[in-house]
DNA sequence: ATGGGTACCTGTCTGC
DNA sequence: TGCAGACAGGTACCCA
């Protein structure tokens, strides 16, 4: 499910409310990709100093008790494919789906995963440890300034994969999954197809100012639900609404009516309009 | 080093 | 109605 809009907006709707929050209680359900590290009764009186994010990842930035606002080490999680996060009050019963439970003095925060491809990593500092391994090799990200037609230019030099590929790849920069992918480089007028290393440095500039765009438009409209996403509130996105291509096989592209097409690479959906997209 | 494929796991939808 | 098969927002890992 989730891409960069949907964790940020996640993020968004947690960070106000979970910070100062201290952590009262944890439940592990079944297990989910990675396992946590940590004896999970550690993390009871510590409190959510901060809640930040990196590509797809969450990291939870906890404090001990003493000295008071001690670095107390953190949480990574990922959604994975199916997973979502709320916040409610009280202690309502787990799901089958439901199988990270964290208590705090401002209700529970809890992970629902049913693919369970989502993971919650406990770790000294996010560049240390399980945390470090998984955010090592991360591209930059798209709303850093270092995110230019150059950056990606040379990111691409030298890679024989269709552009697509290396764009979900999330070496060069992070946080463009398979939706946004394809919306990406219809809005950018690029082929999928198009192999990485013969994209321009011209289309390169126009590339990173559609990723901009595509995340940005999708965090304002709250993320993409198509089937489950929401927010840590519950409320939907809406951004589907607005795609132009992504899941529209055989439906007229918006700007010169031919029907949009799907093809398979590696072994995802590419949705692209091949008048409008060029290699 | 790069690129291709597999694996993880479960739900939903489609077509016979 | 039942059931097999395809497909789903991610990414680490193995092998050529």
């Amino acid at each position: 499910m989730p891409e960069l809009p949907e964790v940020e907006v996640t993020r968004l709707s947690l960070v106000e409310r979970l910070r100062g929050a201290e952590i009262t209680g944890v439940r592990v359900g079944k297990p989910l990709r990675w396992p946590l590290g940590c004896e999970p009764g550690m993390l009871t009186g510590r409190r959510i100093i901060d809640i930040t994010r990196r590509g797809k990842y969450l990291w939870f930035a906890l404090g001990v008790p003493s000295p008071p606002g001690g670095d107390g080490g953190g949480l990574l999680l990922h959604l994975g494919m199916s997973g979502s996060l709320s916040l409610t009050p009280g202690t309502p019963a787990p799901g089958p789906w439901d199988h990270f439970d964290l208590h705090t003095s401002r209700g529970l925060l809890r992970l629902t995963d049913p693919r369970r491809f989502g993971a919650v990593v406990w770790s000294d500092a996010p560049h240390e440890g399980a945390a470090g391994r998984l955010l090592a090799g991360l591209g930059v990200e798209p709303f850093d300034p270092g995110f230019t037609a150059a950056h990606l230019k040379a990111g691409l030099s030298g890679r024989r994969v269709a552009v697509k590929q290396a764009l979900l790849a999330g070496d060069v920069v992070v946080g463009v999954g398979n939706i946004y992918a394809s919306e990406t480089l219809f809005l950018a007028g690029i082929d999928p197809r198009t192999r990485s290393e013969r994209v321009s440095l011209a289309r390169c500039g126009r590339l990173a100012d559609a990723v901009r765009r595509v995340l940005a438009r999708a965090v304002a409209l709250g993320g993409s639900t198509l089937r489950d996403f929401r927010d840590a509130h519950g409320a939907g996105g809406a951004f589907q609404l607005e795609a132009r291509v992504y899941g529209r096989e055989g439906l007229p592209c918006q700007v010169c009516e031919q029907p949009v097409r799907r093809i398979v690479q590696g072994q995802r959906s590419t949705f692209f309009c091949a008048t409008c997209q060029r290699r």
